[in-house]
DNA sequence: GAAGATTGAGTACTCAATCTTA
DNA sequence: TAAGATTGAGTACTCAATCTTC
């Protein structure tokens, strides 16, 4: 979403990327992950992965580690200051998206829209030939951050629609 | 939609940010619009819009003229060469939007997703503040090319859906 | 002074090449 | 040879400063 994206650049001071990035890692096990499943987990190239997590430790937000199985791997792990820098950011995008929202669907449109969703969803997945799901059990529920859409959507519907 | 952008930049070799100048400069009248008012179709701070404008200058496909009414102003022209262009990139176009929703949504849902879509259309230009239209007449009807998300799922809906 | 538009600096994104380990 | 990850070059985006004209 764009708005949300400005938003959350403007007031928060944190780039759209950079935000997904913690909050994949806020909502991983450990606060950590293989670089390759943190890169499927927000949608990025490997190399654009690396510039991003470059940038985030520079910040002190998140720390490389070697991988203890597997040599060739590196671990990202979201430090303390990572995680104040989030929930410092989650206020404004929780905004934004209600903003959004808010009282704009009725809960017979946020059903069609999540089915609506899921078909498209499909549509490109069929479309970019992507089957694999990018890691196991990250997405079924958000334990810390409600960040998904769907989850903020449920969260304001229920008090503001 | 990332996965249209993606296939935009790589099989029809344009950027998304270029496509949007390229068609928006086709459906105005005389291929002609001034910078602001152009910035405001494609959605671009107007220093952005004047970087993307020299890149497509530099490519022949777009020329500068100065404005006949006000001398501060300047007019982007859509040429020939640009014309071919975003003739060539339009296939890429529709077939990405096609593969996302051809045949992925009924017609009860496609009227349910253009509800939504103007409701959270409403709920973005609250919170942004905006009220003005970009420009007169120029969003009604898609003259030539049919590049937007309405009448590309319409179009494809009577034919694969 | 405000509006239309451009410029330059800083930062970010993308791709191809590279290095190390499996 | 393939997989995991990084690097560097080229290009694009964003912001603040600037210039001209209203």
């Amino acid at each position: 979403m764009e708005y949300v994206d400005r938003r959350l650049r403007h007031e928060a001071r944190i780039r759209s990327a950079h935000h997904t990035v913690l909050v994949e890692l806020s909502e991983a096990p450990g606060r950590r992950l293989r670089m390759t499943e943190l890169a499927a987990c927000a949608q990025m190239s490997p190399s654009g992965l690396s510039h991003v997590v470059d940038r985030l430790q520079s910040f002190g937000w998140v720390r490389r580690e070697a991988c203890a199985t597997d040599r060739r791997g590196q671990v990202a792990v979201l430090t303390d200051g990572g995680l104040d820098a989030l929930a410092r950011a989650e206020p404004v995008h929780i905004d934004a998206i209600r903003r959004v929202f808010c009282g704009r669907l009725t809960a017979e449109q946020q059903r069609e829209l999540r089915a609506i969703m899921e078909a498209l969803g499909r549509g490109v997945r069929r479309a970019s030939g992507w089957t694999a799901e990018p890691a196991q059990g990250l997405r079924p529920g958000p334990p810390a951050e409600p960040s998904s859409v769907t989850a903020a959507t449920a969260a304001t519907a229920t008090e503001g629609g």
